[in-house]
Parts: structure tokens; sequence; C-alpha cells
DNA sequence: TCTTAATGTGTAACCGGTTACATATCAATA
DNA sequence: TATTGATATGTAACCGGTTACACATTAAGA
């Protein structure tokens, strides 16, 4: 790789020059410029991000601090992050957390000392201490980490409510719930917004973590416990995929005798037999708010703290039944 | 931060005593080591990394470059490679292409100016001719880019063979099969290897994309113009997950009437109704053994190009019948 | 014509590490 | 006692950029 030395020079120039051309900073004349351009497409000249990240103290790196890659809300939401910080020449660097704190600390040292610009973190350590004392742009998304931290998140409780009104105007009288691990302030939403709604009706409830495999015991437990229900909604599509499976093999009708609504809009729920209603997030509207919100933060563009919740929506496909008119 | 001065100074040595002691080089009494390990716990020293990088054109990173996180298959991957990498004190810049070619060339000279230490490809554009000029440790995952660049793939045309074997086993007559995309050496070989053993019996085959609306077209195509058939295999599970979605669909009982089995052993295999029968590739092991290689091919341990070819095994879920003894 | 501001360019310091090299001490060996 | 190798440590060059500063030239205004 050719260097800044060797451009100036092929252009006789000094390193100055060359710099001042690359940056478009300070003066330099046309003859000079066209000289440089020239040199840098002869040379293939590329700058050294490094150096430059020495002396800047700023990397064009974002840290996406994730609990778990493999949950597939979280690829969604990286696509996001990853385009748009893409776009304004961020690269993203990829932390998997696997619910270790541990591991979560080994990542925030190892991103300092990288001088990543800013983070994004989608963790489940709302309490871990370090974030405050970090000194570092960075948002929370999907999460709540704590006031004085940025967060973008979708309306849980416009969406638990949501749920539950649809489940009652497609004729539910009997609701039941599963909800997400109570240490999410944003998944524990959208259970005050399904309870609130759902009042008497509600059935039966029990909680359940996001791995496939609890939520399908969490769904057995339900279906011996508080049968029968004929509405459900699940705090989020994996958990829905749980319950729709067992339903099939108690040869339980969806959506006639039981309706279920997820929650997340992730591509699953089309692949479930009968495909899965849901409340959608904007998933990828939350990864690009939060992605950009960043870059004002690392570009001092705006530094109050702010909440950004964003809405979410029915989307129906065949687990519940077609609207009466 | 503390810089490697001020450790200096508050320890009373030199910067090039603190740097020996921080990388266990040279010669350092025992004395000196005491306060300058005092001195960095007291200040809470953490090298700057880029620094270092800029001296040793090393960076501890590494570029992970995919076509497409959203597809499940890779999450799992990147798990993998993620893990590991991280256990040797790598971290990895996330780079996902979208299949665009262009994207992938962007990314390739940003990851060369900030001096990624390696690459692992999981890419579709086997023809990119910037691999070859790129002279950096690679390794291609679950893909063949050219001879002479590592590859850590699994033994497709055995479970080719394996799901064949295993429809006939059971009692399968008519036999189908939807095949991925034809630019994907590594997929062609399931294909071959099924088509090989089914012989005959191999009644109908298409081929689809590996997105779940691609696949629905696709097998409805299929069962459009090749029912009856009782046997089928899908070149992966997001492709077998549609099968049996248009199965269930049309009233077709799995695995009573039609025999399913995908490739790949992604968690959304048990997620569908009934749960997938597949045939698994290692996916963590081959992400481990990728990562691995890399490390070596990077500290130069070992440099003849290999390819690694990991086997498969048939995990029974509920798309098959029970074996018949 | 003289002053002043705008334009153009190069030199060298700087970012924070690593390491080659010079230098010094000391014990072991000839 | 002189020589030698092991041990210990500091100075400064180096990695490849950016930019403060000094200096030169030219055009505009008084």
């Amino acid at each position: 790789m050719a260097t800044i030395k060797q451009v100036a020079k092929h252009a006789n120039v000094s390193v100055a020059t060359v710099s001042r051309v690359m940056n478009k900073s300070g003066y330099v004349s046309e003859e000079a410029k066209e000289a440089v351009e020239k040199a840098i497409s002869e040379l293939n000249y590329a700058p050294n991000r490094v150096a430059r990240s020495l002396y800047k103290k700023s990397s064009n790196l974002i840290g996406l601090i994730m609990p778990d890659i493999t949950n597939p809300f979280f690829p969604q939401l990286a696509r996001a992050i990853e385009d748009v910080a893409n776009q304004h020449g961020y690269q993203v660097v990829l932390c998997n957390t696997d619910e270790q704190l541990e591991k979560e600390q080994t990542y925030l040292v190892a991103l300092q000392t990288m001088h990543v610009d800013g983070l994004i973190i989608t963790t489940n350590h709302s309490h871990n201490p370090n974030y405050e004392t970090l000194n570092l742009p960075m948002v929370a998304l999907d999460r709540i980490v704590k006031a004085g931290i940025d967060a973008v998140i979708s309306d849980g409780y416009e969406g638990g409510k949501l749920a539950a009104n649809t489940l009652i105007q497609r004729g539910a009288m009997r609701l039941a719930h599963i909800a997400g691990p109570d240490h999410l302030k944003t998944v524990q939403r959208r259970t005050e917004g399904f309870v609130e709604v759902a009042g008497d009706r509600l059935v039966g409830m029990t909680e359940s973590a996001f791995a496939f495999k609890d939520a399908l015991k969490a769904s057995q437990e339900l279906f011996d416990h508080a049968w029968p229900f004929d509405g459900i909604f699940a705090a989020n599509d994996v958990i829905a995929a749980a319950v729709l499976q067992e339903a099939v093999r108690r040869n339980i009708r969806v959506p006639e005798e039981l309706q279920v609504i997820g929650y997340d809009g992730i591509e699953l729920g089309e692949m479930t037999s009968p495909p899965l209603t849901t409340i959608v997030q904007p998933i990828y509207e939350m990864g690009r708010v939060a992605t950009e919100r960043l870059l004002d933060l690392i570009e001092k563009k705006d530094t109050r703290p702010k909440e950004m919740l964003l809405p979410v929506a029915l989307l129906e496909r065949q687990t519940t039944k077609r609207k009466e008119r």
C-alpha cells in the first residue's frame, strides 16, 4: 500500500498538500490539486485509517453490543445498523455478549482502546454501571439503559393494547398471555398494555425466556393449566411460534378455536403454519433511527438526551379470524 | 485515558520499560516491573490499540463478509466466529454485502485501510477478482472462492445422498427436490448427491433462491407440476419450511403422505409444524474451524492452502416416518 | 507606492505506542 | 586483571497520517 509520502514525492509536493487535497481543507492551487489527484490514482493510494485515527482520536468504527445474534430479531436490527453506518462511512464491530456480564465488560474496554466513536446497545444488563462512566456517545436500542442515555424503542404498551383489542374484536372471550423476561422494561410494557385491555377476560398468563425451547415449555404449562382460552398474545414471535406448534400438536385448530398474536414482525412469522398474525415493530426503522441518532451524537449535532418511541402496527396473517364487518 | 508516558512518569521509568513489562519482552528488573504494574493499576491504564496498530501494522481485527445476516444460517456462523475470535483477543467487523458486488468492493478497501489482519468470506461473488490481489490471510466459509484460498465447507454431497437414502429407507418411492441457486458450488453438491442416489425415483425438481418468498413460489410450482411425490429434499431449511407450509395449505399430511428433509440444521427447523427432519451441518464447528484456521494463517503457523470438509448428520424430527426395523 | 489580506506551500511537531541502539552494571570466565 | 555475556534501562526513530506555524507570493485597497 502506498503512503502519503510516496504520493507527495510522485506529485512533487509536500505531504501537507496531499493531505489538504484529500481533506479539501486549506488552500491548494488547481495545479497542485491535479498533480496530487493524478498521483493518487496512479499509485492507487488509500489513506491509512489507523494513522488518521491516532491523530484524530476517532476511528469511524461503532460498537454494536448484542445479547445474542442468533435470536432472529437481532440480525434484522444489525442489518439496518450496518446499512446506515456504512452509508456514512462507518464500520460496525459486532459484540455478542451471550448475556454474560463479563464478556460485555471485556468488550467495553476493547472498544475503548480501539477508539470506537460510539456504541449501540441492545444488551440486557441495563444495570451495568460501566456505561455511565464510559463517556462515549451511545444509544440504547430496544432497551432502556438509564435516564440520560438515548433510547430508541417501539411502543410496546400500545402494541399490547392493540393485540388485546384485536383478539376481542375478532370474538375472543377468554384470553391468555405469555410474557417475556421480567427484567426487560420494553417487553414488560407489552404485557401491561395487554393486561389492561384484557381485564377480566384474562384467564391465564405465564412467562418465558425468548429461546424457543423455553417458550415451548411455557406454552405446554399454559395449555395444561389454563385451557380453554380462545385468544393468546405472546411477548414475541418466537414464543408465538412455540404456542402455534403446541396447539398443532394438541389438535387445536388455529384460528378457529384459538387465535394467536405475536410481537416483532420477524420473518419467522411467515414461515409458520399457518402464518402468524403479529404486532410489527418497525425493526429496520428502529435500527436506522438509532444509528442516525448515534451519528448525530458523534458529530455533536445535538446532545440533549431523548427517548424515541416508534409506532407499531397490526400485521394480519392467518392466526386470527377475518375481521367482522 | 492514561497514556504510556503518564504511566512511565508515575512509575519513574521510561516508556520503553513500561512497554517491556506490558509485552513481557526484553529484560526488566523485578523492582521496575512492580512499580510499573502498580502505576498501571492506579491509573487504570489500557494501551491504545490504534497506536499499537500503526507501528505493528496489525489491528487484531478480522473482517467478516456475509451476503445477508438476515438469513438465519449466517447469524449462527457469525456467532461461532465472534466467539472464537474473541477468545483469541480479536474483534470482528461485520460486513453485510447484501449480495451487491459494489458494497463488497467498498468494504474490501475499507478493511484494508483499517489494516484488518484477515478475512472470513461467506459471500457469493466467488468470481470477485479482488480477493486474489488482496494479499491478506483469508478463509472462505461455506463457499469455495477459488483454488489457493482455504475453504471450510460441509459435505454436501454426502448430505444429499444421506437425504435420498433416508427417504427411500422410509418408504418413499417418488422423490422430488428443490435445489439452491446454481452459482453456489457448495449447494449444488447437495443436489448432485441427492440426484445420484434418487435415480429413477426422481419425479420432480426445481430451483429456488434462499429467501422464503422465492421458496414458497418454487414449492407451489413443484406441487402444481410434479405432484404426487412422497418424499422431498430441499437444499436448505428455509426452503423446506416453505414446502411444509405449502403442504399444510394443500392439506397434504406430513409425514404420512409426504416426507420432507431440509439441510442446515438451523433453529428454524424446530419451530415449524411438524418440526423438520434435516441434514445438519455442524454450523458452530464450521465457524470455529474457519476462525482457528484464519488465526493460524495470520500467525503464519501454516500456509499451505487446505480445503476442510466437515461431516453432516441426519437429525430426525417429525417430517419423516419412523425407521422401520 | 505602501499596507494589508488572501492565497499557496513546506517543515516539523504531534498522536501513543514499539523497538533498535547505545550505554551501564555486574558476575563469571580466562 | 582483562574480557565477555547476561541483565537492565533510557533515548530516539519510527509507523502514516493531520495541522500549527512560518514563510512567500500576489492582489486589493488606501
